[in-house]
DNA sequence: TTGAAAGCGGTACCAG
DNA sequence: CTGGTACCGCTTTCAA
């Protein structure tokens, strides 16, 4: 089923119904409607890949994410979406899980596709793919990774100032030992938010920190705690990289017996909605997945980014609720 | 960046590189070591618009799912990719958000992209876009709607017996006043789940049933067990149509102070990871989602429907934990 | 207002 | 083993 047949079908050319199909240049009306009812009868549908080859420019762009489980990445992906679909512009999902060959392939694919854009919403990534990245022309938005560079966009949230509310809070609640649940890409030397708690030590002498990785998951977040809580029973606060792990840490915690926040204070991380749902409700910090989901389609779409290379930073702000309290241990 | 540069570059033809890309036919390997150098020289990448064009078979199969907000969807969609990357394959997503008029424009994308085959799991779908699909040769598989149709399969849940096993189990605890949580999409004269827990009445003289509905989410569940009860301070139970909602239901529960299960039981359905981690654990249904994907991946990829127009039926099982109890009240 | 034809970037068949 | 070339389906001048 291709144009030449509705074109026969119709007595015209397949310029004209081509014409007609991008309600283009004039066309009689009469013949329009003739195409139209071929269209119709034949229930046509353009070859995509065909008219991308030639030579339209492309109305599409990619959301590459870390792990599409984590609502905190959903989130995103679906404000980039809305965003593009607003515009007439389709989005491409890949998921990496983590695994930074993952990330190349998804690039590589992407490119392949010939996106017109691509967000980058990842923790993994090597110089060598900001490289590749940066050989072919296209804009890229980068969150939370790499390096400012020709045509790419970093979005960046200052965890820094994120995390360090959320320690000092905890601190003057009084609690002195405190355990970090992440994820293995969370545990890096670069990675802000679990280097902000370790550095916290320096700041409050008395302050005693002990940092436990998982996967990025309920699971990932419940084993973690359990190995915190296992080799350091006398932790009174659980700091976890993001909402999902503190919603695993929790399990764990009401599985040992212990009260959630009187015996064991839990953080999170993100504000997803799920944090409001689980019981306790989760304190954490809130990250504007919505405004980010905006920045990239106004960056790869509007090309609204009157300097390139250009920074956008979020400041985040602390939302407390009911999973955190004073200590009643010492 | 396209084949002809990569080809001038290592002075052989464009044959001869798409040979060596293909790793097909014999090719010398001393020309291929200086065609492999020339792509990693230029970073070139194929345009896949081009290939799919050129008429290689479709690598990409397409998935729509309702809602993929809900983690059930994306669990199907995950077990589709996993099965999928396996064979090579790509999978293209696409979400409706229960609109019959996204599916309808989701299809169209699918066909659009020629992929291989498609997956619709939704609810919502009309008769038109059944034909629609049915004048394309596509292979398609759909869940839980659909008419046996050539070169279609369908998976669907016995989704009857599912919840006649939760009703039968709460009404055995002692409970007599019951409210049903769907969403919209579930309200249709045809919806399995609603249905059946309406017809138990019929089973149970002394039972009594009240239904309410919002949207597919936490806030959803939250919003229509809130309606329920200010309606009827009397239900003891609330069935939810999935795991969402139900978290949704127990937030709104505990914040009338109710406690779970001693004042209001609560129960979900799909049985995803979720359920597991709320608080209380939630009573369910289990769907098997992977298996799903597998299915899936067998049918659109794999072939391996010996018959066409074959109906997969699967028999979910109750789950036992700790949101549902005796009624304490009367 | 419409048609003919030249690509777009690959693949694959046919020669050599 | 390698090159030439005819498509794949659509868009877009250029002419008529």
């Amino acid at each position: 089923m291709n144009l030449e047949e509705v074109a026969r079908r119709a007595k015209v050319s397949t310029a004209t119904v081509s014409r007609v199909l991008n309600n283009a240049s004039l066309v009689k009306s009469t013949t329009r409607t003739r195409v139209m009812r071929a269209v119709e009868q034949l229930k046509y549908q353009p070859n995509l890949h065909a008219r991308s080859l030639a030579g339209v420019k492309s109305r599409s762009i990619g959301v590459i994410v870390s792990n599409i489980e984590n609502p905190f990445f959903l989130d995103i992906y679906k404000a980039v979406e809305a965003g593009a679909h607003a515009e007439g512009y389709e989005v491409i999902m890949a998921n990496t899980d983590y695994r930074s060959e993952q990330l190349l392939t998804s690039i590589r694919l992407m490119i392949g596709r010939r996106v017109a854009g691509l967000a980058a919403i990842v923790s993994e990534m090597d110089a060598d793919v900001i490289a590749e990245l940066n050989e072919h022309q296209i804009p890229v938005v980068f969150y939370d990774v790499g390096a400012p560079l020709q045509n790419v966009t970093n979005i960046r949230v200052n965890y820094r100032r994120g995390m360090k509310k959320l320690i000092d809070y905890l601190y003057s609640l009084g609690h002195r030992r405190i355990g970090f649940v992440g994820h293995h890409a969370t545990l890096g030397p670069i990675h802000e938010r679990a280097n902000v708690v370790l550095e916290s030590v320096a700041r409050y002498p008395d302050l005693v920190v002990k940092t436990g990785a998982d996967v990025d998951s309920l699971e990932g977040g419940r084993r973690a705690t359990r190995a915190l809580l296992s080799a350091d029973s006398g932790l009174t606060a659980i700091v976890c990289v993001n909402d999902l792990m503190a919603v695993g840490a929790m399990r764990e915690i009401r599985e040992r017996g212990l009260r959630i926040p009187e015996d064991i204070s839990v953080t999170g991380f993100d504000n997803v909605k799920l944090s409001q749902f689980c019981y306790p409700a989760l304190t954490t910090v809130h990250i504007p997945r919505n405004q980010i989901g905006q920045n990239i389609c106004d960056v790869l779409i509007l090309n609204t980014n009157t300097i390139l290379e250009q920074e956008i930073l979020i400041d985040p702000e602390l939302v407390l609720r009911d999973s955190t309290g004073p200590t009643l241990r010492r």
